[in-house]
DNA sequence: AACCATGTGTAACATTAATTACAGGAGCAA
DNA sequence: TTGCTCCTGTAATTAATGTTACACATGGTT
């Protein structure tokens, strides 16, 4: 999308011979601190330059604009360029396709998602978990909704190898009271719980919290009611070309999760894992490489 | 100059789980273009959220500002600092704390995989994939391996949503042979078959392939040996800085088939999907935007 | 020095934005 | 169902922004 018309610093400077003296006073404060400056409202503008109102207007028909709110929209849409040019560059790998194909569109969303959620997510935190999930003196219990399940058994899947102690719960909701009796301050319950949440879940979250459960939540941008009772949350953004959630940015963090516990305990894990693999039968055909 | 006050995109974030419906729907338009969707008027962004100006106001004091203008003086601040930065810090949004944080490095690795499994797809044979998981007249089946199979279910999961006849066939090879007598020419076998490949899932996928089945298969960029009869391969990149795999590539083209296949039979699955909503009295956090 | 032209700010005006008050409505509990 | 609470939008109100009209100032010209 190139901008039809000319930047707005070039046609100030373009302009500037034809420029009043007051008016080149506030030329100069708007490239001064260029664009920001002219989108504050007209009147804290002028006071920045130390011209009157109208000065602001005036010059603005002079650029060529309908009116003040005229040129701060053009500002606008540089400054939106501006601040977008830099990942549609990046993605400019997949343009071409974009277009044509859904898979790339859907791609394309996921990137962002992806992009923002990591944005936003706090590697302290991140570290915290992975140490708490590391921690085999803390049993595990991991649990998820109608949908997130297979997230949550991806999670399960992995470390389960990786360590003992590690419990998925079922996927009725009426044992999860089995369950709720064994954990105490020492265990772990691990939640996904995407929209629409589900009114069982929070209940066990509750519950769990109240017995002295840590709870980690997986949840997306809008936040589960369980990240009331728990101790850490992860928000991914699910968003996506479709009727459904992209859990892939939740999933990228679980991946990451898995591969910091599995670095942590890697002693005592690796004959664990060597132990596992003996018991499959599965014909070697590729070799472990690094 | 680290901004003192947090990113309101984070302020945002924070305050997530107390925000009412339309107050999330507006954050989410509000994070979707962010920054630059905060800085028109609030009647503009009001309209672009479809919402009412009053629950913009209510929002700006939900996140502890003294009112609408008072966000954009903050986002505008935000921006300010964003663009006086050099271009090549800001372009390059991970690079600061890639070096220091392993999660950062992992989404790294992750973009790249998603990437060249991207450019590798032929989005013809994805079309015709979706084609054929849409087509209600063939049963269709899913399977898995140790690790894989929660890939297998996340399919299952929607599928068995958006249409019937959609079977997961079970965790232990032993049981595997009763489904097989049901398949014939018009079944569909859907396979998620990574290193290491496993023997049980091969005899399956031959088998079944020899009964005249349709087989897809999901596999890691090497190939699984059931590609030999696989009528449709996909071939994901897996390697992660981790022991463990990374099925996020995968993972995409899953969820861009189910994005296709709910397309595609939109006015049947329609209700159908009503229907399993209302069987769940789980709260409505989302209005149903038409 | 008086005049004109141009530039500039003041102040009144119109318009739009931001806020408040209120009432209808959806969801939940008893 | 009834009553309650909490959202949420409509409409009225207030504040501000943007605009226009006009008068004063300045500097150059006759």
């Amino acid at each position: 999308m190139t901008p039809v018309t000319k930047l707005v610093k070039q046609k100030i400077q373009d302009a500037m011979e034809d420029l009043t003296r007051s008016e080149r006073q506030l030329a100069s404060i708007l490239m001064q601190d260029y664009p920001m400056g002219g989108l504050q409202s007209i009147t804290k503008l002028a006071a920045a330059a130390g011209v009157s109102t109208p000065t602001v207007i005036r010059m603005a028909r002079k650029l060529g604009f309908d009116g003040f709110p005229d040129l701060q929209d053009a500002l606008r849409e540089e400054v939106a360029a501006q601040i977008k040019k830099p990942i549609s560059k990046r993605d400019a790998w997949m343009v071409d396709e974009s277009a044509e194909h859904p898979l790339m569109r859907f791609a394309q969303v996921v990137w962002t998602n992806m992009r923002h959620t990591l944005e936003r997510i706090d590697t302290g935190m991140f570290d915290q978990v992975a140490q708490l999930l590391a921690d085999t003196t803390r049993p595990l219990y991991v649990v998820g909704g109608r949908i997130s399940r297979s997230n949550a058994d991806y999670l399960y899947n992995h470390l389960q190898i990786i360590r003992p102690n590690v419990t998925m719960l079922g996927n009725s909701a009426n044992v999860w009271p089995q369950y709720l009796l064994d954990m105490d301050a020492s265990s772990v319950l691990v939640i996904f719980d995407i929209r629409r949440y589900e009114a069982h879940l929070e209940k066990l979250a509750q519950i769990a919290s109240e017995r002295g459960v840590t709870v980690v939540l997986f949840t997306d941008q809008w936040g589960s009611p369980i990240g009331r009772c728990a101790d850490f949350t992860f928000n991914g953004l699910v968003e996506a070309p479709s009727s459904w959630d992209s859990t892939i940015a939740l999933q990228l963090i679980v991946e990451a999760l898995i591969a910091e516990v599995q670095d942590a305990r890697w002693e005592e894990s690796k004959e664990r894992i060597e132990e596992l693999e003996a018991m499959f039968s599965s014909t070697r055909l590729f070799r472990n490489q690094g």
